[in-house]
DNA sequence: CCGGCTTGCTGAGCAACGCTCAACAAGCTA
DNA sequence: TAGCTTGTTGAGCGTTGCTCAGCAAGCCGG
């Protein structure tokens, strides 16, 4: 990594796109680590071998690139659960929910770090985060064969939240089996839609 | 407010814990209207009427005083909710979920800010905020007259955070009554403790 | 009334960080 | 080679968290 930053090295000219590209990676790479607020640029400036100037011409704003990398890690989480078009509905669900457990154990502190930032205190993070929720809402209730009314929205946005929490705390200590573990979150949404 | 900012006024010298609770209490007033990460000690002490320099004489750093102005927040609500000790256990429980749901009600957007401000980047906040919910769930438990192993508390814990979203969209947008949603709360609990 | 002590309190100033701006230079094209 | 585009830099400004030496309010014993 930082290739770049070896001094014998003339300086190398990028193009727009690859230096994006190089700088969001690198905020992916701190973020597992780093609370995002407290992500500085000139720590991404120094990884990345260029002056801070450079980064605020790629991004105005701090806040946008955080942004930028959030919306990434995002990005990243959803390609990975989002279910293959041919399957079953009934499949597509249960698909999803196993994918994002084992996402939450293969990622374990980026995950986190990327809930933890997300709920933080800025405002277009948090949007950034919710926008990944209501997606992954959106495809379940249709996976589902459900419309989705206000009230349902609310009730499996809720019931994520729920996931989210208890995926988190059984991956640190699991008192139950993975099985086990799934088939109780499927029973708890089912029942909810039910509950309509 | 801020009677000591008035200039004509010689200086005025107070005992430490009346400082103390002083900025503390500008720090709630601060809370729903700004993200604790942002909440910057100039306008603290411009607040207050003091220089910046005595809010670190009280407070080494920045965030031992919003871990501070966070606790103060917590042991607030915590006031609020904790039931009193003559009652039977099931209105204890119930009467737990009534209070809360009124107290989203009424402190809409300082909840919002001390759930938010918690889940965000600072661990010390995270962590203030973490033991509210252990102790709330602490606080159930025994009034459900359960024992407490380590599954029932993830899956409640976990149940807390169902309960804490679905509140507030509810709060936002309510899509049933309120003696529906406590029914609805209540019903998730127990069928989840039951579980165990 | 006065010297002295405690301690609440201040102002100047430093370092880190977000952000700006004028100017340099790499690499392409005519 | 001249000229243009645009990736890139360094100096520098304002804000903010934090430090430190010292002032002064209020109480004490004499």
């Amino acid at each position: 990594m930082a290739a770049s930053s070896t001094p014998g090295s003339p300086r190398l000219r990028r193009t727009a796109g690859d230096r994006r590209a190089q700088l969001v990676q690198i905020g992916l790479e701190l973020l597992p680590t780093t609370p995002v607020q407290e992500l500085t640029i000139d720590e991404v400036a120094r990884r990345a071998g260029i002056s801070r100037s450079l980064l605020f011409h790629y991004f105005a704003t701090k806040r946008e690139y955080y942004t930028a990398v959030t919306r990434a890690a995002a990005d990243f989480m959803l390609d990975h659960l989002l279910p293959s078009p041919g399957t079953s509905p009934e499949e597509q669900v249960s698909g999803m929910l196993d994918r994002y457990v084992g996402w939450v154990e293969t990622f374990r502190e980026s995950h986190l770090a990327f809930v933890r930032g997300a709920g933080g205190g800025d405002p277009w993070v948090a949007e950034v985060y919710e926008e990944t929720r209501e997606r992954l809402v959106q495809v379940a209730l249709t996976a589902l064969e459900l419309p989705d009314d206000v009230r349902r929205r609310q009730l499996v946005l809720a019931w994520f939240a729920f996931t989210e929490d208890l995926v988190g705390s059984w991956a640190d200590e699991p008192t139950m089996s993975r099985p086990e573990l799934l088939a109780l979150l499927r029973d708890v949404l089912d029942r909810l839609v039910a509950h309509s």
